[in-house]
DNA sequence: CCATAAATGAAACGGACGTTTGAAACGTCT
DNA sequence: AGACGTTTCAAACGTCCGTTTCATTTATGG
């Protein structure tokens, strides 16, 4: 009989934990994924994580750089190819391509692990605890700020502050849709009974973020269209409380 | 001299903790606001928690359903009143009108407070936590069901699952966007040079979801406009590592 | 084969957590 | 005034947290 349970290699000591962590994020967030929890889902013992990175915090520091860094380093390489290319012939759906196909092409060529991929990002980039927001603050402000001077190019008529803003809100109904899980759907749902080309994939996803990009033109005719329907509702008693006081961020107990 | 701290009405304390909850909450989360620090920030004794409310998870609903209970009787009714009046002639648009327009009003009614309401909308649907993730689910699964009900009737062609899996990405994109605050210059940016009538932040809110809600038709054209930019891309070598090891979810330590 | 570094294991550390307790302070009656 | 129900208060409860310690076991090089 060979013994119970033989030594595993220190790195896939560290393999395991990375991946027990990243499943209990994905599920609860960052808070709520504890140093017993992962270690007794990585079948490690509770020390383990200490050592080989240090703190809880370095932990999922790790667990977020691992899945993440290769796909800005792709995006990043993507639209220097691009602008290489292209020059000055270089639009806005290129630089959305550049965003994104990576993490479309990631799908595809993991079909099994794809779906729980884009769901750890969407929760990557809406989880509330300020160790995730900083990391992900910190670590990709560089890469945001390449994109972001592509699009000021391809965009010209929009301000600084336009422009931020408008990539902000791209970026926000990106990663809610991801967060919700169940993305292999949304992607067979996009691209229905034409083959999932990648080409489809993206003109589906882009067609929502270029609306969101470029300035909607005032467009009259739906806005009285819509303003008929309000004032088909008719007026509304809303009332949702009063002004919530100020809270002051002192100490709790000294 | 006045006593140092006249004692508060129950009905002041009560409020007090639930908006020191409604801001800590927005702001990190359910895992991250301790009851020394709700208790802490509204002034009062640790103990009014467990007393006023009885637990941590109570408060947390009773923050929740303060701020989402009003919306949702609002969006009822509002639908009710299209569905009475207009019959069969009730569209996609109508019933987008009384998904939105309740929190439209809240925004426009109260300017000061609208910005920090809309921010907790965002958060409540995106938090991790399995406590305010069930609630959520629990506490609007009527409301969503209605909606379902009267999205079916204006959108026939689409299966029961087809639909309920667009209302999903519809409401993931929009939590995504009012999760991450600052939607007063969102509805600033999409009522721009306008006046902001209610129609036309509508117009283009809705613009935005019908397009996700409505199938978009195959349009062969801007699929293989996006195909000329994928192959523009090239091959990429992408490597994100191996497939994870499932995580038995057993008890960590006995 | 033994010395040395690397990695694991079992146990405990101080602290923060949510919750409970019991007494004190308050408002409200007859 | 006095009794009663309600609310506040300080203090402590047991539990779980992230982290540390130190002995032990495993792999490696001379």
């Amino acid at each position: 009989m060979p013994s119970a349970s033989p030594r595993l290699s220190p790195a896939d000591t560290k393999t395991r934990i990375l991946d027990a962590a990243e499943t209990l994020f994905v599920s609860g967030g960052f808070e709520s994924m504890s140093m017993r929890q992962i270690t007794g889902a990585a079948g490690v013992n509770l020390a383990a994580v200490n050592y080989h990175f240090g703190s809880k915090d370095a932990l999922i520091q790790a667990v977020l750089a691992r899945r993440l860094d290769p796909l800005n380093v792709q995006r990043l390489a993507l639209l220097d190819a691009f602008e290489g290319t292209l020059g000055d012939r270089l639009t806005c759906e290129h630089v959305l391509v550049a965003m994104f196909l990576p993490a479309v092409r990631i799908y595809r060529s993991r079909a099994p692990m794809a779906d729980r991929y884009l769901h750890f990002i969407g929760r990557a980039y809406t989880d509330p605890s300020s160790v995730v927001r900083d990391f992900i603050h910190g670590n990709y402000i560089e890469t945001l700020g390449r994109f972001f001077f592509a699009f000021q190019r391809t965009l010209p008529e929009l301000s600084r502050e336009d422009l931020g803003f408008r990539l902000n809100f791209a970026m926000g109904a990106l990663s809610g849709v991801l967060a919700g899980g169940n993305t292999q759907r949304l992607i067979r749902d996009f691209t229905q009974e034409q083959g999932d080309h990648e080409g489809v994939i993206l003109s589906r996803l882009a067609s929502l973020l270029v609306a969101a990009l470029k300035a909607p033109l005032p467009g009259k005719h739906d806005a009285t269209h819509y303003a008929d329907l309000v004032r088909d509702a008719g007026p509304l008693a809303i009332d949702i409380g009063e002004e919530p006081t100020p809270v002051d961020e002192a100490a709790p107990t000294p």
